[in-house]
DNA sequence: CGTAGTTTTGAGAGGCGTCAAGGAGCGTGG
DNA sequence: CCACGCTCCTTGACGCCTCTCAAAACTACG
């Protein structure tokens, strides 16, 4: 084994916690380091894969930054969700053998790429793979079933405080700070996110900022109070 | 093997087809004949399970119609689902070994219990069923997303008609009528599902009265012209 | 037949979308 | 190094869709 593929494999991965090793001893670890065999690198603004691709491999995100969009015959478009290093991009395409979202890289990225059938093949093996790929689609579930909620029942300043605290949670997991970040999508990308205009992202942008809640400059913002977005999302005295 | 067994097995319900056993060979669907053991009869309005509730297994609908609902601490509601016949309920307690929503009857209904470290067990050895149960997950995030283009980007009358021809087609796929249907809910569980107050449910469907697409008496609603509700919902001259 | 739950309809208010203009940041090329 | 153009972001004015509040009609059920 060349220096080249150990430093590939998963089980001398920083990310083995977070993504789909997690928790598999060293034997199966080894194992599956055979079936996550290639890399695959996305330029930003580029597609990992369009909507009616043949679905063959689940994807997990080595560096750089997703989003995934579904879009309508007549040209409406909605982000379904943003994906950063150590989760897993694919799932929709195993219902139908055809992806169903377009998946595109929001920064130069790279992805491990796993062939779904290899991964079936060893987790009929390791009971551990099996019921980690099936938590991992039920995160997903739940996870947009929560989007739905705010989807469904939130007003604008809510969602965005949401989304913010939602996203400096992940970040944090990764070893990043937990009061700055850096957006990698626009004000639009976050809007079709939310289910709001760009416009109102702005606005409601600037309206934090007015409030002392952040600081925002471009991409990078700073949260100057969680407990302040932590109200909005969950107003104390409410109904 | 006695009558009343015989009568619960996978093998002879009439939604195999639409359910988990679909595809299954006899010998399969003999093995899972004995997971899928028990029955539970759930009555109008009481609840299959709980957000909290510990997760031990999935439930098919037998019969009778739910509707799963998630909550927030401050008391807001977002309905993420209905589910009828041959559906499974339940994907979301996986990831953390307790439910995240609630199920609600909403009519008197029948599901079969089926114990989830079983189906895991058995989809270790045949791959049809692991291949089947990785579909249905997947099918549910698919699902889940193109609610989520229905709540971030389509107007009230948009979402109603998506959502009424969205029914009436896995109504038609259980053998009922095209264009008639008995609603489940009330107007305000449909609002809360498509992100609309009642009164506003109530409003659209009196417009679609007006406008001559379909009839509505209290829950009974008869579609007098699908491509009428199709052309609301993807409106040919659009942008 | 009374009561509770559900639905319909109206009137008014407000949050967010739409349209529009200007500004800031950044890569490219002269 | 600066000018230029492009994309992205901000802000304002206005209008409309949907929410809110309210009352009445209808249905189901005891």
């Amino acid at each position: 084994m060349d220096v080249q593929s150990i430093k590939v494999a998963c089980s001398s991965c920083n990310l083995r916690e977070l993504c789909l090793p997690m928790g598999l001893n060293p034997d199966e670890m080894d194992k599956l380091d055979h079936v996550i065999s290639s890399r695959r690198r996305i330029k930003r603004g580029t597609a990992l894969f369009n909507t009616g691709d043949k679905f063959t491999s689940l994807f997990a995100v080595r560096s750089g930054f997703f989003k995934t969009c579904v879009t309508t015959a007549d040209g409406r478009d909605q982000v379904t969700g943003f994906q950063m290093t150590g989760e897993i991009i694919g799932l929709d395409g195993i219902v139908s053998d055809h992806h169903s979202c377009d998946a595109i890289a929001l920064e130069d990225a790279e992805v491990c790429v796993m062939p779904f059938d290899q991964v079936e093949e060893l987790s009929r093996e390791f009971t551990t793979l099996q019921h980690h790929v099936h938590k991992i689609m039920s995160r997903e579930i739940v996870r947009d079933h929560s989007v739905m909620l705010l989807l469904g029942s939130m007003r604008a300043e809510e969602r965005l405080a949401a989304f913010l605290l939602n996203l400096v949670q992940r970040l944090h997991a990764r070893g990043f700070s937990q009061s700055e970040l850096i957006l990698r999508m626009t004000r639009e990308e976050i809007g079709s996110y939310l289910g709001m205009k760009l416009e109102t992202v702005s606005r409601t942008f600037s309206k934090f900022v007015e409030d002392g809640i952040i600081e925002v400059k471009q991409r990078y913002v700073r949260i100057k109070s969680t407990e302040g977005l932590k109200q909005i999302v969950n107003p104390p005295a409410s109904r």
